[in-house]
DNA sequence: ACGACGATGTATCGTTTCGATACATCGCAA
DNA sequence: TTGCGATGTATCGAAACGATACATCGTCGT
């Protein structure tokens, strides 16, 4: 799903790789450590599906227009060709969302596949706003589903581990937080419900 | 660190494939679903590392023996060998840690590189039970001093995200819903370090 | 003036993980 | 008897990860 991530920055403005990185980061915080390795595949992906394309040189700050090749830095730039047949490294490529990424954007967005997935929720709720209050309501509903089967699955006596080996003192206590934490998460769900329903649109 | 869960599983007792993952998905719950894909390939990464052993046949269940090749179901086999060359598929495959697991087992366990990941801290404490007093704490302090990080990563100020976007309720909301988790987090470690200091041998 | 250093920036390599699927046997119930 | 679900091993292609290479910029100390 880090197409539906890139997508959703995208829509904002037109960024360049290693920006985009830093506001997923920022973004998706430390649940979710985006890496080049994922990163770039992940926009030629997209690039070659049509859902994105270059818009060279055009990045965020204007204070910095890309020196056109073959000027100022002539002769740096022929002894970088000389040594590498690849050109121009450290071109800053901003990338721009199209209107078949758009579309994309919408289905991934609204995918009910999910749910299921802690970081695809979270990536879904942070973009919800794109959605309408039914769907959002829907979005919200299906995780509220999610998470309460957790707690039942949970729920169910398992003082001993499988083999009859009984559960130490530090399994237990990982497993109570967990469903502690589950709790929490379905009383917060709740309250997006019941707000949702009481100013959405 | 998938290699961790499989050892401290196989540390209990031998078990085969399909069980290991039942197991898996009942310990490590909805936080990591542990596919057979990464399950088949990790188990032969260990046993061409030396870390376990196969146990033909010596599954957990007693109670159904391995039916020797070539008595009962001696049609039926000769049959499928004559279909395939690959040999009795569906024969539970046992692994055994063996002493050289149990050394990688340990420097897995006591790795300080982590504290960082979710999923690793979870296993490592699930299985910290084979650690020492002392590393316990320090397992603890180190998940607590990252936990920590986080907290005063996401407390400065961000009203507005990246690019002047100002931060819509959901957005805003998640980021408080989690940071109110990170926070329980911290209590939960606290107090986890704290009942380990009065009862720790 | 210069050289070290860190931030910015694009890119790839090898390994690991994932999700789906194939293949095969057993037990049980319609 | 047949058909279906649980058990069981295995692999494939795609995706993600962590590390690293390569390259340029601005800045700061000397």
């Amino acid at each position: 799903m880090l197409e539906l991530a890139i997508l959703g920055n995208l829509k904002q403005q037109p960024v360049h790789g290693y920006e985009l990185k830093k506001r997923l980061a920022e973004t998706l915080g430390p649940i979710w450590g985006v890496s080049f390795g994922s990163l770039y595949p992940a926009l030629r992906r997209l690039e070659r599906g049509g859902a994105i394309e270059v818009v060279e040189g055009a990045g965020i700050d204007s204070s910095a227009p890309i020196p056109s090749t073959g000027s100022l830095r002539g002769e740096a730039a022929t002894a970088r060709l000389r040594r590498s047949t690849k050109p121009s490294l450290r071109t800053k490529k901003a990338y721009r969302i199209t209107a078949r990424g758009e579309i994309l954007f919408e289905e991934l967005l609204r995918d009910p596949s999910n749910g299921v997935d802690d970081r695809t929720f979270a990536l879904q709720l942070s973009f919800c706003r794109y959605l309408s209050s039914n769907d959002r309501v829907e979005l919200l509903q299906r995780r509220r589903a999610e998470l309460a089967e957790r707690l039942a699955n949970e729920r169910k006596p398992r003082s001993t581990g499988a083999g009859g080996i009984s559960i130490d003192r530090y399994t237990r206590s990982l497993a109570d937080h967990r469903n502690a934490s589950v709790e929490r998460d379905l009383e917060w769900i709740d309250s997006l419900i019941e707000e949702e329903r009481r100013i959405g649109a």
